[in-house]
RNA sequence: GCGGGGAUGCCGGAGUGGUCAAACGGGACAGGCUUAGGACCUGUUAGCUUAGUGCUUACGUGGGUUCAAAUCCUACUCCCCGCACCA
């Protein structure tokens, strides 16, 4: 028996030899952009879940491949991070060790599942060669004014012992630690200015063949919404204005209505009103009490509103009326300004909170059918209405009112017209050392002074010690060093990069992964880019997936490359679960590469990986499945290796090109479960007629190659092709040759020789002794004609069929059986299709083969002929009349 | 609450107006092969029946459109996944 692991070795090894799956620039093939995104080289190795999303892409890259592009298909390794820098401390060990001997373990990996990425190409973040461009990056982003440090309420996580971007706090919790609830503190952070391409981002979602779901997800998370931004004078006790302060609102058509404002805790202007009056420690007090509550409970919707009054007042200039300004907790200081303009009457949450600290609800929209009473009101209005207590603006439909009012404010002075994103600036500072350096100089004098481009990198330094803290601070080496700028002493930047930043722009690295001079050379990224097809997780709908956008603007609009948008078609794989939850080394329920081509080879693994479930759905995965695999690859395996002969005829090449057809259309939209189950058919079908012709035998190894690639290399040879099937042209679909007829015509035989075998089961008899008759179109007078028959020749035991014109009538059957019970025969089985004579005598074949009779076709109706073709007693034969 | 996706036979999973009791795979059952088991091959696998190409019931639930619905419309139920006091 074949080896199938000895074929996956020998053929790995060739392509590696050959270099056949490395690309370069050059040739008239029009390019391909295959990527799926890089793994972070986890110390665990990589499960079936990992293979799953390679083999989706390695497939797709195959098949442009045989379609004469040239492929960049490349692979490289996200290894900056924490779970290297916790199991160095672990083992009191470097996280380099770990990383590297753990890449090394997942290059094998990758190689054994036989994935046809350019090895020559390969990148790690954590190489100094990579990282180095980090930093240049990080410093013409802090040039144009886009990377900034800034002091503010921050979400750290105490697992990790860093802060978190907003994008890697999911449920209030560390994206790591799903246990651990992230803390507000107040840091010195650096971040990117991703807000300045907010608008950007949204727009180029158009553009996008990316996933509804994703496009969606990414237009929530950016947040934008129109509105107003309405300012207002805020005064004392007496009267006298103080401040002013500036409020965000999507309805400026309710500002009539507005009886309070509320500032969010963090607000800075809290304290500075609060200053030196009773209401200080209160509002200190208070502030403390909503810092101790979790994000979720402080956010989560419906959660009951807590404030407190702040002493001061301020006036709404539309009616001139002096309101109270209050602190609450559900107002947030990260969205619009941080302070509401509180209209009870139209705003739900607006309304818990005067309904509880019984503050006064102005009505200023009434709904058509009738006028609201604010004293019996239960809840907010909030549908649209006919404008009320608003000046001029009485009357006025409040849709039409929000830009009327809008423009009056502008006019007035009291505000202006302006749009509010969700999105916020991204954090990317991390206190832990296994992540790149942040290029700056921290000097008294100087401030933050850059590092000069000749001088990066900014390696880590070797002699740290890790435990506590940052452990960058513990090596002075690192941090002591002379001001670039005016010489004296100064710190460098001990916070690195979150590890998004490496994987923002590495599939740039990818067109020219070596280059010592530059992050790269723009003619090959320019020539390679966009990624055509880009292959990952949901997981990243809101982190990943928006950094890399905005990376590539930035770098655009550096003139760097020319795209703007990085990929242009996005596909999620589904999860692979096993026992009904998700496949993890964590929940202990892997299943790894190793086992699975130990017991089937690899090309098992492949083809029952894309072929139970379409590659965008999670599936389960099934030790039997497998097994099933695994006979169809055997069976294939062995149609053609030994049963490949002769040329194909007429209906062959029509379930050739039909195969081709589908399988092509099938790949083309990554559905691989559909192509796959055309090929189990097909091979199928030749496998049980125990014959296929070369001509099929190699198409069909074409067709499979992507998915089982090594045994159809070998297959391919075996077939005395040259190598590498890989490399063979993509089969092209001949539509003359198509014909569904006559494909038709299989199921019919199969359905006359099952009609067959069931009578003879019903009778009891064997194939080899029995005559068979079937009798097709009995015109006129077929009853008498019958019984003539069946007096003529008093050897056969059944009638097997009779086949006749559909204008017969229903009741035919039953008359036939009535001859035949009046002959004194055994029972028979009566089809009445409208059988092509052909397929008669493709029945015929068929059974005169399994059973080894002889078995004939005979008129009938000339009884001379009839003889003449042995329909005599014990012969079998098929008597047509 | 908002947004997105689902619900198909014992299981996974195709199917999106007729050719559907429904691809393909798994499982189960029966038969063949075999000393036996495995592997392999053949058949069966909604129910009732038959000489049968017949009848009934079925694609989450209830209504509707149509000569015809798993497929279209509508209401509802349940499941998953995002966002979530966003002013």
């Amino acid at each position: 028996m074949v080896s199938f692991n000895e074929i996956a070795q020998k053929w790995q090894q060739k392509w590696s030899e050959s270099k056949i799956f490395e690309a370069d620039e050059s040739g008239s093939k029009k390019k391909y952009y295959c990527l799926e995104m890089f793994p972070y080289p986890s110390s665990m190795g990589l499960h079936m879940g990992h293979a799953r999303n390679y083999v989706i892409g390695d497939m797709f890259a195959r098949y442009k491949r045989m379609n004469g592009f040239n492929v960049l298909y490349p692979m490289g390794f996200d290894s900056f991070g924490l779970p290297a820098e916790n199991a160095a401390i672990k083992a009191k060990s470097h996280p380099k060790i770990f990383t590297e001997k753990a890449i090394s373990n997942f290059i094998k990996q990758q190689k054994s599942l036989g994935l046809s990425y350019d090895w020559s190409r390969t990148l790690a973040s954590h190489k100094p060669e990579y990282y180095r461009w980090d930093q240049w990056i990080f410093l013409q982003l802090f040039k144009k004014g886009l990377a900034y440090k800034k002091t503010s309420i921050v979400n750290w996580c105490s697992k990790c012992e860093t802060v978190l971007a907003n994008e890697q706090v999911v449920n209030g919790c560390c994206w790591r630690h799903d246990d651990t609830e992230v803390d507000q503190r107040e840091l010195n952070q650096w971040y990117f200015k991703i807000t300045d391409y907010a608008e950007r981002l949204l727009q180029d979602l158009d553009k996008l063949d990316w996933p509804e779901d994703i496009k969606q997800m990414q237009s929530n998370w950016i947040g934008k919404s129109y509105g107003a931004e309405l300012w207002f004078d805020v005064v004392d006790e007496a009267g006298k204005k103080i401040d002013t302060i500036k409020t965000f609102t999507t309805r400026p058509d309710t500002a009539y209505g507005i009886t309070y404002l509320v500032l969010a805790c963090e607000h800075p202007k809290v304290i500075e009103y609060t200053k030196g009056t009773e209401y200080e420690q209160k509002a200190k007090d208070f502030i403390t009490e909503v810092k101790k509550k979790s994000i979720i409970e402080r956010t989560a919707e419906g959660k009951e509103k807590n404030g407190m009054f702040l002493g001061k007042y301020f006036i709404n200039p539309f009616t001139g009326e002096k309101c109270p300004l209050w602190i609450a907790d559900y107002a947030l200081y990260d969205y619009g300004t941080g302070a509401v303009m509180a209209v009870p009457a139209h705003d739900q949450r607006d309304f818990e909170f005067a309904k509880k600290y019984d503050l006064p609800i102005k009505v200023v929209i009434n709904p058509h059918a009738f006028d609201l009473n604010p004293e019996k009101m239960t809840r907010a209005f909030v549908d649209e209405g006919t404008l009320v207590n608003s000046g001029d603006f009485d009357d006025s439909q409040n849709r039409d009112a929000i830009d009327e009012i809008t423009k009056f404010a502008e006019k007035k002075g009291w505000g202006k017209k302006t749009v509010n994103y969700k999105l916020r600036d991204w954090l990317i500072s991390r206190q832990r050392f296994w992540g790149c350096p942040i290029p700056i100089i921290n000097c008294e004098k100087c401030e933050h002074v850059p590092v000069e481009e000749k001088n990066l990198p900014v390696k880590l330094p070797e002699n740290v010690t890790f435990g506590k803290g940052n452990p960058l601070e513990t090596s002075p080496e690192f941090v002591e060093v002379i001001c670039p700028k005016c010489g004296g002493p100064a710190k460098r930047e001990t916070d690195t990069m979150d590890t998004f930043v490496d994987s923002s722009w590495y599939y740039m690295r990818y067109c020219d992964a070596q280059n010592q001079d530059a992050l790269f050379d723009p003619a090959k990224v320019n020539y390679w880019l966009p990624i055509d097809l880009y292959v990952g997780g949901k997981e990243h709908a809101t982190g990943h997936l928006i950094y890399f956008r905005f990376f590539t603007k930035f770098l655009h609009d550096l003139g760097l490359v020319n795209v703007e948008e990085p990929a242009k078609q996005l596909f999620n794989q589904g999860m692979l679960h096993k026992e009904g939850v998700v496949m993890s080394k964590s929940r202990g329920n892997v299943v790894l590469p190793e086992e699975v081509s130990d017991k089937y080879g690899i090309d098992t693994g492949r083809l029952f990986l894309m072929f139970v479930a379409s590659p965008e759905k999670d599936m389960e995965w099934d030790d039997h499945g497998v097994q099933g695999a695994y006979r169809f690859i055997r069976k294939f395996y062995d149609l053609i290796e030994t049963k490949v002969e002769g040329d194909p005829d007429e209906k062959e090449l029509s379930k050739l090109n039909s195969l081709i057809k589908n399988v092509t259309k099938y790949y083309e939209s990554l559905e691989y479960n559909k192509a796959i189950i055309e090929l189990m058919q097909f091979t199928n079908h030749f496998h049980q007629i125990g014959k296929i012709s070369k001509v099929s035998a190699e198409n069909l190894v074409r067709l499979i190659g992507p998915c089982t690639p090594h045994i159809c290399e070998e297959l391919w040879e075996k077939l005395g092709n040259k190598p590498f099937v890989s490399l063979a042209e993509w089969p092209k679909c001949n539509e003359s040759k198509i014909n569904p007829a006559l494909e038709a015509e299989d199921v019919l035989v199969e359905q006359v020789r099952g009609d067959i075998l069931r009578v003879l089961e019903l009778v009891k008899l064997d194939p080899k002794k029995i005559s068979l008759i079937i009798s097709p179109q009995w015109k006129y007078g077929f009853y008498g004609k019958l019984k003539q028959e069946l007096e003529k020749s008093r050897d056969f035991k059944a009638l097997i069929g009779i086949v006749m014109d559909k204008d017969h009538g229903q009741d035919i059957p039953k008359i036939i059986q009535a001859v035949l019970k009046d002959a004194g025969k055994m029972p028979t089985h009566i089809f009445s299709q409208d059988h092509e004579l052909k397929i008669l005598e493709a029945a015929r074949q068929k059974m005169a083969e399994e059973f080894k009779a002889e078995i004939v076709l005979v008129k009938a109706e000339d009884s001379k002929e009839a003889k003449a073709n042995n329909a005599a007693p014990g012969k079998p034969a098929i008597i047509i009349s």
